[in-house]
DNA sequence: AAAAAATATCAAATATTTTCAAAAAGAGCT
DNA sequence: AGCTCTTTTTGAAAATATTTGATATTTTTT
């Protein structure tokens, strides 16, 4: 095994992990443990790991990415295949907008080679957005800490001139009865404002998010073209003509 | 096999794998290991392919991460010294622009603590912004690929109704007779407004800038409040009233 | 103080770079 | 086309450089 692809196994197993111990890797990359704490410190150089006293490893992960990265292992397959369904719909040449969340950063990789323009408040996003080179608008505004969302009066401004072909939004909760909700006021203005300005609206919500109410509402039910979701269980009640369920695989 | 076939298959092979080894090259390709050798490294040239040792190789990633953690490695000694210098500068309370290079990254750490609003159009600025909890405003607009800078009618109109404490700005190139220059238009219209727009105005450089010049000039030396750098030789013709010179350790 | 872990050192094993001559491919000419 | 001359590409061998495992030494933990 080469080394690259050694010091990746160990990042694999900090992946699912938290903590890994030398023998671990060394016995899962069949070196010796000189070798496998020189890669730890190759690794350690490059940010990546912090190295423990006692033989083991954790991965490093800015305190922002954190709450970020971890979120979008919840619920991973559930939002895979709610955003790969998205992702069918963009079509070539479109002007989409992307909510900040999660569910909605899985679309990205679908639009690869797809010749659309994304705008987004979620700075999140970005990498990804970058990774793949998708044209891309970062609506501007105060940055909200954890969740490094944009708003405030300067993205509330460039939204409102921007007409969107279609846009695909989450919510944290969303019940028949209140409709979809998020946590952060200033997030659920934007939404608002972004549904206005949107031919088409998308819901997308993992299972998670059905039968809770957030703080803050921005939308009803039926103010989305599509509510697309995993979960035919809990939407029951919900008007079929606008949902999709989608297979997880 | 003509050598360029022979690098699409690398390249092919690269993209469904991730890695690739010389043997599995040398298999596919029927030629020695020194041209596969070869190959590779002209690839990489081409920046289309990372070599590794254990004579593999990997489709690069993210190029415009990637180019940035690299410039943030070049020079290091010399940017933290500027940027530490830079940071004493900046008082409890005060609303301070930060330009999207990497010397102004550096500034960031330094800021922990302190009470003051950051104001950048550097989308890479986020994580470290985040990470030290420090109040940040995102300027917003279309995200230029590969460098995550903003710009754009949007960032130029919300920059012109600002007005900093404080500016900190770097550039590609500075010389006596041209100024300070950066390679890209929008970049240089925008470092134009902020310099306009504060009150304060710090130039920030390592020894290479100095002495070469850019393609889009904009601002002259005469323009800033200090000019701080580390290398006293390169900056001799300079009005020394300006200059600040610091000790990189 | 004993045990465990981390660091340092060194020689062997691997990989990479350099060098050089042969082969292949082009370019110009008759 | 056939022939020379030049340039480029290639493979093999030698020279370097890097990676690795083993062992000894120091540091840290218990």
């Amino acid at each position: 095994m080469i080394p690259y692809k050694r010091r990746n196994l160990i990042l694999d197993l900090l992946h699912s992990k938290d903590i890994v111990y030398l023998d671990e890797i060394q016995e899962k990359t069949d070196v010796s443990v000189a070798t496998v704490r020189r890669d730890l410190k190759t690794l350690e150089e490059e940010g990546q790991v912090e190295i423990l006293t006692g033989g083991a490893a954790k991965l490093v992960v800015s305190v922002a990415e954190k709450s970020f990265e971890e979120k979008m292992k919840l619920n991973k397959e559930e939002k895979e295949a709610v955003s790969s369904y998205a992702s069918t719909l963009v079509k070539d040449g479109q002007f989409i907008f992307l909510g900040p969340g999660t569910t909605e950063n899985h679309i990205i990789k679908h639009l690869k080679g797809k010749n659309v323009t994304v705008v987004t408040n979620g700075a999140f996003h970005i990498d990804e957005l970058l990774k793949y080179k998708i044209k891309t608008i970062l609506l501007g505004g105060s940055v909200l800490t954890n969740i490094a969302v944009l708003v405030g009066p300067s993205a509330i401004k460039q939204v409102s001139n921007m007409n969107f072909d279609k846009c695909f939004i989450g919510a944290s909760g969303i019940t028949l009865d209140n409709g979809l909700s998020t946590s952060n006021i200033d997030v659920a203005e934007i939404n608002r404002i972004v549904i206005e300005k949107s031919k088409e609206v998308y819901f997308l919500a993992d299972s998670t998010k059905i039968g809770a109410d957030s703080r803050y509402v921005f939308a009803d039910i039926n103010d989305c073209n599509k509510f697309i979701t995993t979960d035919k269980a809990k939407v029951d009640n919900f008007d079929s003509k606008k949902l999709i369920i989608v297979e997880k695989d």
